[in-house]
DNA sequence: CTCCTGTTCC
DNA sequence: GGAACTGGAG
């Protein structure tokens, strides 16, 4: 399913490619001797030994990373940057299209990075090492009770969701948060699934928010270890606080915290590269969740307090402090 | 912005 | 006793 989606977009793209770029690269552009015979997905052989060797460069970046709906502004960037060394990359056996390929895996939206960053995400990576955080036992590709639960009663494919009772739902995935809302939501989905998608789940960003109770953090965490397809980094209240503390995202063109995960999301992409777009997740999760906590976060044991401009800054108990902004909340006029 | 729900932490 | 907690809908 995630492959159909992969090799889909593969073809779009050479055949974009193909008839767009080469032309303007090549005068002469050698035609696919043999098409439809010995070919993976319209590449001849010689080119095909190209894409093997580049192959696992080529899953990670392009494969896996592109939007298509950016795809022209690709291609104009991907001729211009690749204008030196279009030649040698030929000489090498390569046709335009890998030569294009190994462009675009370049090609990324750069903002400016925060500095030291590098060093931040390591030592949140020390810190996370010893994998105790509930995301790690706990998180999307682990099962969880309420999984678990369904999983038992066949309750994990949509046509049997789609005949069983919302209330048996509901029993099952208590204790969940909003475990009414969600059980009612997964038989709208299930349905949908059903009736628009043959029982599997859409496969892209747009159709997936589409479905109830499914919002951008959802829909790209589905995309990300669902698709293996990462069209954005999937941004949770975690991310979205350690982010802004770590002074690392801040709404456009000031210095002012952002306001909304979407916000945040936005503003992370524009610097973070596509490598880290997916475990930038659950790194930061489990760290939110034990050391950066949403109250009274552990800075004393934080490795990285030293960079964080938000270190230190918070209240370690609630105090007189917080007594006095109760009180001053219960006063209505 | 509030609501949804039960738990957990103060 | 009650605030904060998830993420999405309205």
């Amino acid at each position: 399913m995630a492959l159909n989606l992969g090799l889909r977009s593969l073809c779009r793209i050479r055949m974009s490619n193909q008839t767009n770029f080469s032309s303007k690269t090549d005068p002469n552009p050698n035609p696919n001797p043999n098409p439809g015979s010995k070919s993976f997905n319209g590449v001849s052989p010689p080119e095909l030994r190209v894409f093997s060797r580049r192959k696992k460069k080529f899953k990670e970046t392009l494969l896996e990373t592109t939007d298509l709906s950016v795809l022209p502004d690709i291609e104009e960037f991907a001729y211009k940057k690749t204008k030196g060394s279009v030649s040698q990359r030929k000489s090498e056996g390569a046709s335009d299209v890998i030569v294009m390929e190994a462009e675009v895996s370049r090609v990324q939206p750069r903002g400016v990075a925060p500095n030291n960053w590098q060093q931040v995400l390591e030592g949140i990576r020390n810190m996370r090492s010893s994998e105790d955080a509930p995301v790690d036992t706990m998180g999307c590709e682990k099962a969880g009770r309420a999984i678990q639960r369904l999983l038992q009663n066949g309750l994990l494919a949509a046509d049997t969701i789609d005949k069983a009772d919302e209330a048996t739902i509901k029993s099952l995935i208590y204790p969940v948060g909003f475990y009414s809302r969600k059980a009612s939501n997964l038989k709208k989905v299930a349905k949908i699934c059903l009736t628009k998608y043959d029982g599997d789940i859409p496969s892209s960003l747009e159709e997936l928010l589409l479905l109830p109770g499914i919002g951008p953090k959802m829909a790209h965490l589905v995309m990300n270890v669902g698709w293996n397809n990462v069209q954005g980094i999937c941004v949770d209240t975690h991310v979205h606080r350690i982010c802004n503390r770590l002074g690392w995202v801040s709404r456009l063109g000031t210095k002012q915290k952002t306001s909304s995960p979407e916000e945040t999301r936005e503003a992370l992409q524009k610097w973070l590269p596509k490598e880290e777009w997916v475990p930038i997740n659950p790194l930061l999760v489990g760290f939110g969740q034990t050391i950066c906590t949403p109250l009274r976060p552990c800075c004393g044991v934080c490795t990285i307090s030293e960079f964080c401009p938000s270190a230190f800054k918070e209240a370690p108990s609630p105090s007189k402090f917080s007594k006095l902004k109760k009180s001053a909340s219960r006063r209505k006029p």
